[in-house]
RNA sequence: GCCGAUGUAGCUCAGCGGUAGAGCACUUCCUUGGUAAGGAAGAGGUCACGGGUUCAAUUCCCGUCAUUGGCUCCA
């Protein structure tokens, strides 16, 4: 007998060598039906999988992410059956479940797969998905695994092979097809019933681009046909959503081919929208005790020699501009940091001062692959919410903690509630990627997962993802359809303050080397308004709304109490404007609805008698007659409710 | 930057080896209408750009540029 420990802590006594399934089916009949894949101690299993001594055991479901994983993981090789089933002489690499579905690399040799192809694609992978294969995985040789790729000519799978150590190399068998597979699968094909072949791609072996090109392949699979409509629903719902339409329709910004691609044009209703976003979080920074600065948008080459920048990243800035005399180069400035550095260093600084607050809505400009650039979410020009904190060691975890504070605030007076933070600390293997000292790493990690522990985060720890400098923290913020985005960012850095040799002056009257926090909670503007666009599908927060209201009228002999109205509603600090179009009602309704104009003001015959406005709501309807004066009400009520003093 | 797709009116898109199409928007006129599209007329395009094939190219081919889905990158 062995004991199996399950999460919630219970052990419970199995006969040696029984399976996840087995475990599943004494603990309920449901469970049984629903799990798909288990973790033995930290391994991934077959729920088929024989355990022979005492483990811990977890059980996934289609609702754990484990579960899906084994799910779509098992799908990409189904697809890697029907791609050969129609492509034979299709050479095979990987196929990984990622996080929206799966998907397999193949070599494709001359033939080629086109969006054509997709149907015929999914319904032999159904053909196949209903034989109710089982999934096997079994141990072969180094030898035998290479010489069966050799023999096919697959020279990706025998680069694969070569470095796995023999004893550890696993098939995985389903009906008559067979891959190269560590394991991790569903007990059987029969469970996948639904599959969307979704986008065909490029995509290098390796992640290289000097290794061959492969066709990639991507899926997403379910186990009920209702859930793929679902997700379709979804996808058509991020289409209607996305911040490129929106921007376009409600007249935010533009490109321009004479401008340049990256380089975003806002419109004015967009330059309504951002400066609003800017003045409310300088508000909330002068509260939080930050000091505006303002520098150039160029900087002298040796700014970011010194800084690293030109150094590591100079391929990835627009390259210098030299001066007509003196041949001096000048960057287009990529960041701020340095500039900041330089503020704080052109006077003394006591351990007093500190910690000292630089805050700068910077805009900066890089040279992103021109493949990359989407929309405004990744542009070449953008301006970054900026600043940068000096601190002094001690202030480290106070500091971070009115970041956190700060960053939560904002989150939560835009309506972002679903978010978490990501802690990015260093790769204790690999020292060689870091600089400063151990002492001050572990000093500035622990201050992190401290403060967001301190600060009720909800936190995933990811090792190696901490930047060359220091460990971060990122903000990871889900949207209304679930998406995942990174938002703010919040960075300890030990290196700027090296390189530019920043000091203070401490009270045991020494020198001392003060620590930088960056941190900027939109990240850039662009990419907040393009995320805060699709998150509220273009009905932004009240406060936010470049136009709050439209005035209607019912016919043009209203439109003088219509101007009076307005008036009215802009001294009291409203933003509106009249429809004052020969059109009918319902035409100006439709047309301030399809704007996502927050409120509708109908002045008739009737409101001029009273001296009323009759209040309409974006997607609520009638909400019956008010003076404007009880429409200013409501609206400040509504902005107060959602957004408090910092 | 690399691979694939796309580029036709301000917008969304149809079309096609033989004089360029629709809806919406726009302009003018009529209509002054009470809670999601009133009517009529008009104007608007070197069919991204440059080459080639052809009697003839917006259409077929090549190149460039831009957009786009990925890959790579992301201070």
């Amino acid at each position: 007998m062995i004991n199996i420990t399950l999460p919630d802590g219970s052990v419970r006594e199995y006969k040696k060598g029984v399976t996840a399934f087995e475990v599943a089916s004494s603990i309920s009949e449901g469970l049984a039906r629903n799990v798909l894949s288990a973790r033995v101690n930290d391994r991934i299993v077959e729920i088929s999988t024989p355990i022979q001594t005492d483990s811990s055991l977890r059980l996934f479901t289609w609702d754990d992410e484990e579960g899906k994983k084994a799910f779509w993981h098992s799908s990409a090789h189904i697809l890697a059956q029907t791609l050969e089933f129609f492509y034979p002489s299709v050479k095979l690499t990987i196929g990984p479940a990622i996080e929206n579905g799966f998907y397999y690399d193949v070599d494709l040799g001359d033939e080629h797969i086109s969006d054509k192809d997709f149907q015929k694609i999914e319904k032999k992978f159904l053909e196949f998905a209903r034989e109710k294969a089982e999934f096997k995985l079994k141990e072969v040789s180094k030898a035998d695994a290479l010489a069966m790729y050799a023999k096919q000519g697959n020279q990706f799978k025998v680069e694969l092979i070569e470095n796995l150590n023999d004893g550890e190399i696993t098939f995985c068998d389903h009906s008559n097809f067979t891959d190269l597979c560590r394991g991790g699968h569903l007990p059987n094909t029969g469970l996948v019933k639904a599959v969307k072949i979704t986008s065909i791609a490029g995509a290098y072996w390796r992640g290289d681009e000097n290794k061959p090109q492969l066709t990639r392949v991507y899926g997403i699979s379910f186990p009920k046909a209702k859930l793929l409509e679902e997700y379709l629903v979804m996808l058509e719902e991020a289409k209607r959503r996305d911040h490129r339409k929106i921007g376009k329709e409600l007249e935010l910004f533009t490109f321009s081919e004479k401008v340049g691609m990256g380089l975003p044009l806002w419109l004015p209703k967009g330059a309504e929208l951002r400066s609003r976003l800017e003045e409310f979080l300088k508000k909330a920074q002068i509260k939080a005790g930050y000091q505006p600065v303002i520098t150039p948008h160029i900087g002298h080459k040796d700014l970011y020699v010194c800084s690293g920048h030109y150094d590591k990243y100079g391929e990835d800035s627009f390259q210098p501009i030299k001066t007509p005399k003196e041949g001096e180069e000048f960057l287009l400035k990529p960041m701020n940091c340095p500039h900041h550095c330089e503020i704080y260093k052109s006077k003394p600084r006591s351990y007093k001062d500190l910690p000292v607050r630089f805050a700068e809505f910077g805009t900066v400009y890089r040279y992103e692959q021109s493949g990359e650039l989407h929309g405004l979410t990744r542009v070449r020009g953008f301006t970054q919410d900026d600043a940068h904190l000096f601190v002094r060691p001690d202030q480290i975890i106070e500091e971070f903690k009115k970041v956190i504070d700060l960053v939560k605030y904002v989150f939560a007076s835009l309506g972002f509630e679903d978010y978490e933070a990501q802690i990015s600390l260093r790769d204790k293997n690999n020292p060689d990627k870091y600089i400063g000292s151990d002492e001050n790493w572990e000093k500035a990690e622990s201050a992190i997962i401290k403060a967001a522990a301190e600060k009720d985060l909800k936190t995933t720890v990811v090792y190696g993802e901490a930047a060359f400098y220091g460990p971060k923290l990122d903000f990871m913020v889900r949207d209304a359809l679930k998406r995942k985005w990174q938002l703010g960012t919040i960075q300890v850095d030990y290196n700027l303050p090296e390189r530019f040799e920043l000091e203070y002056m401490g009270s045991d009257n020494q020198k001392h080397r003060p620590i930088m926090i960056h941190r900027a909670p939109f990240g850039s503007m662009e990419r907040f308004v393009a995320i805060l666009t699709e998150h509220c599908e273009g009905k932004f927060p009240l406060w936010l709304a470049p136009e709050q209201f439209a005035i209607l009228s019912i016919s043009d002999k209203y439109l003088a109490q219509a101007e009076k109205t307005l008036l009215l509603l802009r001294e009291n600090g409203l933003r509106g404007y009249i429809d004052d179009r020969a059109e009918k009602i319902g035409r100006k309704i439709r047309d301030t609805e399809l704007q996502k104009i927050p409120f509708m003001l109908i002045i008739g015959e009737k409101e001029e008698e009273s001296n009323t406005v009759s209040v309409r709501k974006q997607g609520h309807g009638d909400l019956g007659s008010k003076t404007p004066e009880e429409f200013v009400e409501l609206i400040n009520s509504e902005i107060n409710e959602m957004i408090s003093a910092f």
